[in-house]
DNA sequence: CCCTATGTTCCCAA
DNA sequence: CTTGGGAACATAGG
């Protein structure tokens, strides 16, 4: 679900809220979470506190007791700083959400649906709420930094671009969504920065022109800022740390406007299928 | 009931 | 090396 600007949304907020903060208890409901062994285990609370030997829960339960320094964001991964050098790198992938509640929760706290755990905090506590059970949580040592390709928050420069796209005959909207090149861009601001720059995301990547790639970057630039201004984008169910949705949804020209006239040049925003994935496009305009 | 969709990414085979 | 397809999962809608 969250790309870009939801992550760096939440990144925000968590760091009005997490530093200085110690990890009084760690709840895991969700026995995919922390690389654990495919296989369900059958608890409503998988582990709270201690832990089994083996269990793949250790690195998690390592975590409690220690304060929080702050909280970065890597791509679309949300990392927390601890005060010792571990970091806990979380990934929410489709579905997950992230909740902040001041004060505890009685445990157990499955007070949502969709709960897949729970770590409180001195003074509040933070809970993963995530129905596709994706999201991922990590816990990494000192010193493991993940080597990241160009953040778009800083900047993209055009001819870097032009000349990783060089060798890449794959549609353009799928070269701007590959993390490995650009961390960020995920489905509904891949049409929106293709929109913008007004390419068609079925050209192949190398048949940009320099000129074309500035205007991608330029735009990407563009509709990202906004949507972070707008605390992102709510299509259904996104919501900020405490709950509240995004207003760039407001600012969509592309996603989701299948069959509604382009309001760049009044032509019929069409969806197409690239890679089993939606896209939006103008024909008319976007060429 | 069956098929398709959904904000992501990893793994594999061609 | 690059790229497309399928899988991981839960649910909603036609």
């Amino acid at each position: 679900m969250p790309e870009l600007p939801e992550v760096e949304t939440l990144c925000r907020q968590l760091n009005t809220v997490l530093p200085g903060e110690k990890i009084l208890r760690i709840e895991v409901l969700d026995s995919r979470l922390g690389n654990m062994a495919r296989k369900r285990i059958d608890s409503d609370i998988l582990f709270s506190g201690t832990v089994p030997a083996g269990s793949g829960m250790e690195k998690i339960m390592m975590l409690v007791g220690r304060r929080v320094s702050t909280v970065t964001r890597k791509g679309k991964g949300i990392h927390i700083q601890l005060d010792d050098g571990l970091t806990a790198a979380l990934h929410l992938r489709m579905s997950g959400r992230l909740l902040y509640l001041a004060g505890d929760v009685p445990t157990p706290s499955k007070i949502f649906p969709y709960s897949r755990m729970v770590i409180g905090f001195s003074s509040g506590t933070l809970v993963l709420i995530d129905p596709r059970r994706f999201a991922t949580f990590d816990v990494q040592p000192e010193g493991v930094a993940p080597l990241l390709p160009d953040d778009p928050m800083k900047g993209l420069p055009a001819p870097r671009l032009r000349k990783i796209a060089a060798a890449r005959r794959r549609p353009v909207k799928s070269f701007l969504m590959d993390q490995k090149i650009i961390a960020g861009i995920g489905n509904i601001y891949a049409s929106e920065i293709l929109f913008a720059a007004g390419i068609d995301p079925r050209r192949p990547a190398c048949s940009l022109t320099m000129a074309e790639w500035r205007k991608v970057a330029t735009a990407t630039r563009a509709i990202l800022c906004r949507a972070v201004n707008c605390r992102g984008t709510t299509i259904s169910d996104w919501r900020d740390l405490f709950g509240r949705s995004g207003t760039n949804q407001d600012h969509l020209e592309a996603y989701s406007r299948q069959g509604k006239p382009c309001r760049r040049c009044g032509g019929i925003i069409e969806r197409i299928d690239q890679g089993g994935r939606g896209t939006w496009v103008c024909s008319m305009c976007q060429r």
